[in-house]
DNA sequence: ATTTATATTTAGGTTTGCCTAAATTAATTA
DNA sequence: TAATTAATTTAGGCAAACCTAAATATAAAT
C-alpha cells in the first residue's frame, strides 16, 4: 500500500531539503545536483511523482510537495535522524561517520521498528547534528539557532547544530574542540575577511575561525 | 568494490541455505521457490553470478557457492541474525516480528556497523530462534541440536532452537508455553500418528503436540 | 529403449531508473 | 525588442531484474 521506492524516497527528500531553504518552487537542477543524476533523469522522476500525486508539477515551473510528499519526506528524516542518533549513543560512532549508514537505514520500512527505536532512544528531539527529529505525526521544533557568522560580539553563546554535514567539516570541529553544547563568546571579528576570534567558556583558549566555519555552526544565545 | 546488489545477495543466501540441507547442488527450481520468482528468471542470474565467480553453475547441472559466494551469503546471514537479536532484545520486539524486518537490514552495507552491532549486542553466539551467528570470519558452532520428533523417552531435554521461522508457528508455541531454553519431558509418543505428550520441568503441566511441530522444534539433551 | 513428464534454459518483452544528444522554453543581455 | 545563454524537457537507448511462452535437456515410467 504505502510502499515507495528508495530512489523516489531520495527524490522526495531532496525537494523537501530544498524547499525548506529556499521556501518556494524547487527546480530540476537544484534536484539533480542533489540525487547526483542528469536533470533529463529528474524529468523523468518529477513525471512520476507527480501521477502518483506526491508532488505539484508544471513543465518548466518548478515542484512543490503535495500534503502526501511531504509527509512521506517528513517521514525518511525523521528514520535518518534517528538512526545517526542510534548509531552515535548506542553503537559508538562519531558524529562524522553516521551520514552514509543513515541514508541507507533511512528506507527500511517498518512503522513499528521507527516507533521502537523512537522509544528506545527515549524519544529524542535532535540528531547528533542538532537537527531536530520530527515525531510521528511530521511534527518538530525548529530552533531559534543562527550561524555563528551572524553574532555579535559579549553574549555567550550555546553550539546547537551545524549546516555542513560533511565529514571534513565535522572533523575539523572536532579537532578545535567545537562540539554542541559548547558555551563560546565571539572576541572579536575581522572587518576584512569576516573571520573571527572566540573564546570558551571556562578556558583561556582562544580560537580563530574562518567566515566559511562561522556560517557552518548554529548558535543560541 | 565489494558491493553487491539486493537481489545478488538474497540469491547467495538462498544458494547457501539450501546447500546446507542437501549439502549437495542446488537446483534452480529450488532457489526460485526461496527467492519467489519464475525458473526462467533465476537462470538469468545464475548465469551472473557465475561470471562474476560467486558460484560454480553448469546448464542442467545445478549450482554450488564458491569461497567469495560462500563468504558473502555468511555476511549477509551474519547480518540477518544480529538485527533479529538486535530486534528483540533491545527494541522489545517478539521472536516472531523480527524476520521481514532484518530481511531489509541485511543489506545494510558498512563493515563497522556490523563489528560495532555485534560488540552492542555482546558478541552474542545465537540468534531468537537459536540460530547460530558466524562470527566475522564466517564461523559459527554448528548446534548438536536434534529435532523433537525425534527424541526418546524419558531424557529431559532444553529446547534450543526451530526449524520453521513463520510467525503463525512461533505464535503457535508461544501459546503452548515452549520458548527456547524451556525444559521439557517426552512422556508419551503415539505410534499411529506420531503426536507426542510432553511435560515441563517444574510443572505438572501436560502438553500435545502434533508430529509436524515436533519437527520444527530443536532440542538438546 | 522409448515415451512421457519434469526441469531447465532460451527467446522475446516489460518496468524502473538511469544516460546522452537534440529540441524547446524561459531568462538574460545587448 | 531581438539575440544569446541557460534551464528544462523530449527522444531514443541501456542495464538490471523480472515475466511468459517456447524449446531443449534430463529424469522417470512404461
Amino acid at each position: 500500500m504505502n510502499q515507495y521506492s528508495f530512489t523516489e524516497e531520495n527524490y522526495l527528500k531532496a525537494i523537501y531539503k530544498l524547499s525548506e531553504r529556499d521556501d518556494g518552487k524547487v527546480t530540476t537542477n537544484q534536484i539533480a545536483e542533489i540525487v547526483k543524476t542528469a536533470a533529463a533523469s529528474v524529468t523523468d522522476m518529477l513525471q512520476k511523482l507527480s501521477e502518483k500525486k506526491l508532488i505539484l508539477y508544471q513543465k518548466y515551473q518548478g515542484v512543490s510537495l503535495t500534503l502526501s510528499g511531504k509527509k512521506i519526506a517528513l517521514g525518511v528524516i525523521r528514520k535518518h535522524r534517528l538512526w545517526e542518533l542510534f548509531l552515535t549513543s548506542k553503537l559508538g560512532f562519531k558524529w562524522d561517520e553516521v551520514h552514509d549508514i543513515a541514508e541507507q537505514l533511512e528506507h527500511i520500512q517498518s512503522e513499528k521498528l521507527v516507533q521502537n527505536l523512537d522509544r528506545f532512544l527515549g524519544k529524542p528531539k535532535f540528531d547528533p547534528h542538532g537537527d531536530p527529529i520530527p515525531d510521528e505525526n511530521g511534527k518538530f521544533q525548529s530552533q531559534k539557532a543562527f550561524p555563528l557568522s551572524d553574532a555579535k560580539k559579549t553574549y555567550t553563546l550555546t553550539i546547537t547544530g551545524v549546516i555542513d554535514h560533511h565529514p571534513d567539516f565535522l572533523q575539523y570541529l572536532d579537532k578545535c574542540g567545537l562540539a554542541l553544547g559548547k558555551k563560546i563568546k565571539v572576541q572579536g571579528k575581522t572587518g576584512y575577511d569576516n573571520s573571527m576570534n572566540i573564546s570558551f567558556l571556562n578556558s583561556k583558549q582562544q580560537l580563530f575561525i574562518s567566515f566559511d566555519v562561522a556560517k557552518n555552526i548554529l548558535v543560541t544565545l
